[in-house]
DNA sequence: AATGATCGCTAAAACGATTAACTTAATAAC
DNA sequence: GTTATTAAGTTAATCGTTTTAGCGATCATT
């Protein structure tokens, strides 16, 4: 058995022209006029001789790779898993590929990526930006790259995106809390320029403002995504050393969630007596625990599968024009029974 | 800005050769004894230009497309999520670009992912194989294409993997709970042909007879894939109804200890009292139950690091011998403190 | 002065597919 | 019987790179 068998080897083994046989083997018998019976006999050759094109050669020739770049800011939080496995699922069913990449976060990594997925020449990308990735989206931008931001977005740039009503959930969520009576509501949030970051920022304010809450000493936003771990525990003792007691906690992303309430139980609070929580995103952890816990979910599937569908859009829509697609989709507030 | 500009477009630029502007490009210019003066003038163009070059046309020219096909069971399972993580990163440091495909245990799936993978021209696969996964499999090897297996292997198959020793990493945590003095051990496992989940049931199965304690019905291995979530609801509920109580379970993968453990909780099951625990993966949950539970850690790093390795060394490899490698990693038992 | 090496670069053929433009033969139209 | 049409293919260029073989020119050797 040949490794390798080409077009070539077939019009050979048969005695036509490469020609006839692309023209068979991609489905354009007919409008390439190929006789029936020709056609046939160049369709059994190719599997009795196990013929599997060659993608790259087909692609260099027609300029289109049927690759999507998918980059996302860090593969091993579920999150992003089971968002790479969405979009890998939808992009699949339209006939494309996906090549999955992974920055850490890391803003270089991201160039470095996207450089990568450029010489592969993918036919559009979808990201999760990191937090200065601005830069290269705008330069994707400059050469009308078709791409879709995913979960983050930059205000300040025109692009697709898909993302969720960060707002709105994080005041939802504060208010769920307002109205269990909670009256010194802290909030963890990352450290972060990301506009979805100020989002949940602003919305938790927002609802704090409206219900009078507020006071800037309730927001611990110093967490740092490269030792989030101390600082966490960190914020959660000094949050516990306060004379005037925090008497609930708006975590504002999964990894800042788990790492809270494991510090908050190290510590040995009471959760939802002493202290209610509400968290951003489900943790499978939630079921485990002796209480409870409210959280906000997000669409994650329909992220994934928007994200694809603006893409394919724009990457077969043959005019290059300039009609962004921006979408938000909203979260759902999973409140628990009894609080 | 042109948005493709070729190697073509810095030669006329500059009045060299395509061949001239190739060699200076990829770093051979020395011994194509290029000259300094005009190297350095095609490095600089290439540089204003904004040239990026075409990974597939090189790879058509050269064969090679410098690409791994990852195929994992479920990319949205942490342990996938992590080991594709590490596959990348030590992929990406040899200068490959690792594609993730995904077959969500499905046989069929998993055929077809191989042949878009192949029509990618990828250079080597590294692969979590399905249930029935061997025929394809057989077929890669006939055609002597670079391949290793992780986590589950088929031995009937001349073929490299990576893999735990499941069997010794269950015998030892079998035996854990033995020398915790409990008499009645259940066993829950998926109802798989699959290998290394055999080798978890024979490392259960003889620490059970050595210490005198097998017994048949304590095996719990009618678990499915696609309904593990009632499978698992109906195996905790009727060990729970035995007269003859059980006093320890040994749960053989992740997603079966995290279901497994909710329902016994749901059941009000005192854990590590009543009956105690101990399961195959680490896994995030643990950290937030009242009681901490014992677990088997796998090195899944090393895992894909190795994998990685050992498909570079093949592809790289000239002559196409058959010394396939084998390579079983330890496991590590992590125990809680007072059980 | 003749020969051979060396240097610096180019021409051109691949790699495997696609496709516009063409050929040839058969059939249809008038 | 001549021309137009159509059916069934083929030719050859092309995508962007790599790479072998080779061409002049310069320099060293005898």
């Amino acid at each position: 058995m040949k490794s390798r068998v080409s077009i070539k080897d077939i019009a050979e083994a048969l005695g036509v022209s490469t020609a006839t046989v692309s023209l068979v083997l991609s489905g354009k018998a007919e409008e390439g006029r190929v006789g029936k019976d020709i056609a046939e006999k160049i369709r059994e050759t190719a599997k009795s001789m196990n013929y599997q094109p060659n993608g790259l050669a087909r692609s260099l020739r027609i300029g289109r790779s049927q690759t999507i770049g998918l980059i996302v800011a860090d593969i091993s939080n579920p999150f992003f898993g089971i968002l790479a496995l969405h979009i890998q699922e939808e992009a699949e069913r339209h006939g494309y590929t996906v090549i999955i990449a992974n920055t850490s976060e890391n803003d270089q990594k991201m160039g470095k990526m996207i450089d990568i997925l450029k010489s592969r020449q993918v036919d559009g990308y979808i990201i999760v930006p990191t937090e200065h990735g601005d830069v290269y989206i705008t330069q994707l931008l400059e050469t009308k790259t078709p791409l879709v931001l995913v979960d983050r977005y930059f205000p300040q740039l025109q692009t697709n995106n898909v993302i969720v009503d960060n707002y709105k959930a994080s005041f939802d969520a504060t208010e769920l809390l307002v109205n269990y009576g909670c009256k010194r509501i802290a909030l963890f949030i990352y450290k972060s320029a990301l506009f979805h970051m100020q989002e949940r920022k602003n919305g938790y304010c927002d609802a704090m403002k409206k219900a009078g809450l507020y006071s800037q000493e309730l927001i611990y936003n110093t967490i740092d995504y490269a030792h989030i771990n101390e600082d966490i525990v960190n914020g959660i003792r000094k949050l516990l050393s306060e004379t005037n007691a925090v008497d609930g906690i708006f975590f504002a992303t999964n990894s800042i969630s788990i790492l809270g309430i494991k510090e908050l139980l190290n510590q040995k609070v009471e959760l939802q007596k002493q202290i209610k929580i509400i968290c951003f995103d489900k943790s499978d952890v939630f079921d485990f625990m002796k209480n409870s816990i409210s959280y906000v979910i997000q669409p994650i599937a329909g992220m994934g599968r928007t994200a694809v569908n603006i893409l394919i859009e724009q990457i077969t829509k043959e005019e290059s024009d300039f009609d962004f697609v921006m979408c938000k989709l909203s979260t759902k507030l999973v409140e628990i029974e009894n609080p």
